[in-house]
DNA sequence: CGAACATATGAACATATGTTCATATGTTTG
DNA sequence: CAAACATATGAACATATGTTCATATGTTCG
């Protein structure tokens, strides 16, 4: 143990100011917070998936409809409906073989408009 | 010409309501506000990076500080710190050799909350 | 029931991403 | 100037991610 005073403590190890990096860490959320939070941004981050959400703001749509829209494979679109169900931002209603898909969260649109704020200087 | 109305249309070429996916399609921010959009939300995608923005709301850091709190290696510290300064997110100053770190957005913060709001059902 | 169709899912693949290691840059101080 | 130090940057690597292809599931209708 006393060993370890002997090594020249570099940046990495040495806390500048030990009085900030301990206010700042009590402030902090907890770990799995933090995680989750990282998890939710991370679904809107990726333009198919933000685009889907988009077209939500206007109107409920079908898988059929949606895939159109995107012009992509059915398959990523249901892939990604799937990633957007799982985050419990979209719900589905089923009418027949079709299966219509619409927004479940009220906090999406402010969030993106404050994205949008940002991006608009 | 004639001859692609042969072609038996499947659901990925078929528009189920037309009419839903013109009125979507009109409402649609362009292509390139869609990407930025995804493109801001990527960089809030990612623990380290969203464990720096909240300590940075508590209290400007230099880059030891924050590598000494998050117990990564400087140099991950210094490259998100420099993904977050490419997407205007924060700001830095220089003091000596030190360079110090703080927020350089009045969203963030509102956009972080609205996610917690959203996590916590 | 069997064909047609809308959607879901798994495997495969190419690309993107985050971390570390090694090293460069730039500042202070003896 | 040289040593010490804080930070930045490039290369390398392992892992994550988004798309497509092929196929499965489930529904409607003749």
């Amino acid at each position: 143990m006393g060993k370890d005073r002997d090594i020249i403590e570099h940046c990495s190890s040495t806390v500048v100011h030990e009085d900030i990096v301990e206010q700042v860490r009590k402030k902090m959320p907890e770990d799995e917070c933090l995680f989750d939070l990282a998890e939710l941004f991370k679904v809107f981050g990726d333009t198919t998936r933000v685009k889907i959400l988009f077209a939500l703001f206007t109107a409920e749509m079908c898988v059929c409809d949606l895939t159109a829209l995107l012009g992509l494979t059915q398959s990523a679109v249901s892939h990604q409906l799937r990633v957007l169900k799982q985050a419990r931002l979209v719900k589905y209603r089923k009418e027949g073989k079709m299966v219509y898909y619409s927004l479940d969260d009220d906090h999406v649109k402010q969030i993106f408009d404050q994205g949008l704020a940002h991006i608009s200087h």
